[in-house]
DNA sequence: TCCCCTGGCACATTTGAATCGC
DNA sequence: AGCGATTCAAATGTGCCAGGGG
């Protein structure tokens, strides 16, 4: 099923990196400034090392009772930070290495939703995806013992509908399903964000799947964040203020009241957990499966049943996915169409590799309990030391790259997602992909970026950073269609124009933020600063690839 | 008319500077 | 003068809701 995708690059390169409808991704490397030459995989040790990288997502309990609600995330033209926000527990890293912890959003299915008689129903067919960002983690890169020292949090993401957003927040449309995943790039101690043979692996949770609203539809929803949210404290109020609240929303469901909500979300959580035992206890396995964008609309593939009760017209199997290059080729296809199961169980699927990478994220219930309340602590010392100074106080400090100043010059054009593929497996993905882009007009031609957003401060005194390698660093390539693969490789024609990154000799990767593009961030705060390595988003693709 | 989106509002938390005391 | 604790105001994050547009 999978196909090279660079196969002048080198013989391990070409094993590794494949599409997954047997086309060619980029048949030219030099298009993409890939060395010609054998790249001597010096990577056994990395790769082994991507592999052991555990992935636990924090307040998982509190995503499940979202997701059986069916989740529902606010996106408003300024950028609305997600509710339970992203956190990630980390272990398996090589303390020495560094790595690129980044995030992104994917379509879930190419449908439209529709929010009637209290459930989600499909609406139509979805709009064109938006331009593809990422979110990468601020303090990117940093060594493994920085990342497994405490939580990982993407609180900082923000969501967007505005289409020409200029703050680097990850753009959606409204009332689309959409998923997160996380990244994990290995980076190079020479080459931050992209080094030839590093590889990355793709964790995927299911419970984190939502759909993006401008206003919530369900009420379910909101009163989950209203008590779980500190920042909406202001709506818990007494039990008359939740009358008026629901009485002046004209809602035609019954009032909740807090304390309603609260045995709700007890018993329901029961439930749920029920469920979620049974069905990791009965094997539902971490299903590889892969769906297909076509103009940015996800392409069904496969029909899957969703272990969970969610509201949602087609739900997905509640654990996480992984996704890995080292998939089968009798991997799985995800469906994404509401009418069918997302998920299906890959009898190809290698147990051993299955519960050797996704077992402990399956199931925190059967083996991998996340303290959340003992890592959670540690946030806020991570998210400090990455706006005010890196890792200050620990031993490694010196371990962090001070987060790179942006360069909103970097942005994708509206171009809808050209037809690209992404592949969720049952185990971590990593792949590795190759360093050596002299700067971003090397990379554009035929790479689309996604664009790259870096929730930190900017800081002065930086070198240049190449949205190349982090492009290479994330499994988002173009994909061509499926009739046209490698000869197709998509270009970007903005991008080279819109790229202004160059690699410092010498100096470590980093972005330089030029808002001069955008007149109006001159009012944006410095806390609202993020990078943004925009990569056409159409381009594309999401590429999971095979070693 | 319905659905969706926008902008302003009130309320709460977070952040960082200013102040104070030791 | 230096350090830590406390205070306070501004910034920021929420959901609510009226109004507008397609």
């Amino acid at each position: 099923m999978l196909q090279e995708k660079a196969s002048a690059v080198t013989d391990d390169y070409m094993t590794r990196v494949q599409s997954t409808d047997g086309a060619p991704l980029a048949p030219d490397p030099s298009h993409l400034g890939l060395p010609t030459a054998p790249i001597t995989p010096s990577g056994n040790e990395s790769d082994q090392t991507i592999e052991s990288i555990k992935v636990a997502l924090h307040e998982r309990e509190l995503w499940k009772k979202f997701h059986e609600a069916g989740t529902e995330m606010i996106i408003t033209k300024a950028g609305r930070r997600m509710f339970p926000s992203y956190k990630v527990k980390v272990t398996g890293m090589n303390p020495k290495t560094k790595y690129i912890l980044l995030t992104d959003i994917i379509p879930a299915d190419d449908h439209r939703y529709k929010f009637c008689d209290n459930k989600w129903m499909v609406a139509g067919k979805a709009e064109p995806a938006m331009p593809g960002r990422l979110y990468v983690h601020p303090d990117s890169p940093a060594t493994g013992a920085h990342w497994m020292r405490q939580l990982v949090s993407f609180q900082k993401l923000k969501l967007t509908n505005n289409h020409l957003d200029p703050f680097g927040h990850i753009i959606l449309n409204s009332m689309h399903k959409y998923q997160p995943r996380l990244h994990i790039v290995k980076a190079d101690e020479n080459n931050a964000f992209g080094s030839k043979n590093t590889a990355y692996c793709t964790h995927v949770f299911h419970e984190t799947a939502f759909i993006s609203v401008t206003s919530y539809q369900n009420h379910k929803i909101t009163q989950l964040k209203i008590e779980n949210n500190p920042f909406a404290k202001g709506f818990r109020g007494s039990e008359e203020g939740e009358l008026r609240v629901s009485r002046l929303q004209g809602k035609d469901y019954p009032v909740i009241s807090k304390s309603m909500v609260r045995q709700r979300l007890i018993s329901s959580h029961g439930h749920l957990g029920g469920k979620l035992g049974a069905g990791v206890l009965t094997g539902h396995p971490q299903v590889l499966s892969s769906y297909q964008y076509d103009a940015g609309i996800p392409l069904s593939n496969s029909d899957h049943q969703d272990a969970l009760s969610s509201p949602f017209p087609q739900s997905r199997d509640p654990g996480l996915l992984y996704h890995c290059f080292k998939h089968r080729d009798n991997t799985m296809h995800l469906d994404l169409g509401c009418k069918r199961p997302y998920l299906e169980t890959s009898a190809g699927v290698s147990e051993e590799h299955y519960f050797r990478s996704a077992s402990s994220y399956e199931s925190p219930l059967l083996s991998h309990p996340y303290c959340s309340d003992t890592i959670g602590s540690r946030e806020a010392c991570m998210y400090g030391g990455m706006e005010t100074e890196p890792a200050s106080g620990t031993g490694d400090a010196d371990e962090l790259n001070p987060p790179p100043p942006l360069n909103c010059n970097v942005w994708a054009s509206m171009q809808p997602y050209p037809r690209y593929s992404v592949q969720t497996v049952d185990s971590v993905t990593y792949q590795p992909f190759t360093a050596h882009f002299p700067n971003a007009a090397t990379v554009a031609p035929g790479v689309p970026h996604p664009s790259v957003s870096i929730a930190s401060r900017p800081q002065p005194n930086l070198g240049v950073y190449n949205p190349a390698s982090v492009q290479q660093a994330l499994p988002i390539v173009p994909h061509s269609s499926s009739s046209s693969s490698s000869s197709s490789s998509p270009t970007v024609p903005g991008l080279r124009d819109r790229t202004l990154y160059s690699r410092k000799s010498g100096s470590p990767l980093r972005p330089h933020r030029d808002f001069s593009a955008y007149p109006s961030q001159s009012t944006m705060s410095i806390r609202e600063a993020s990078y943004q390595y925009q990569m056409g988003l159409s381009s594309t693709g999401t590429h999971w690839t095979d070693s």
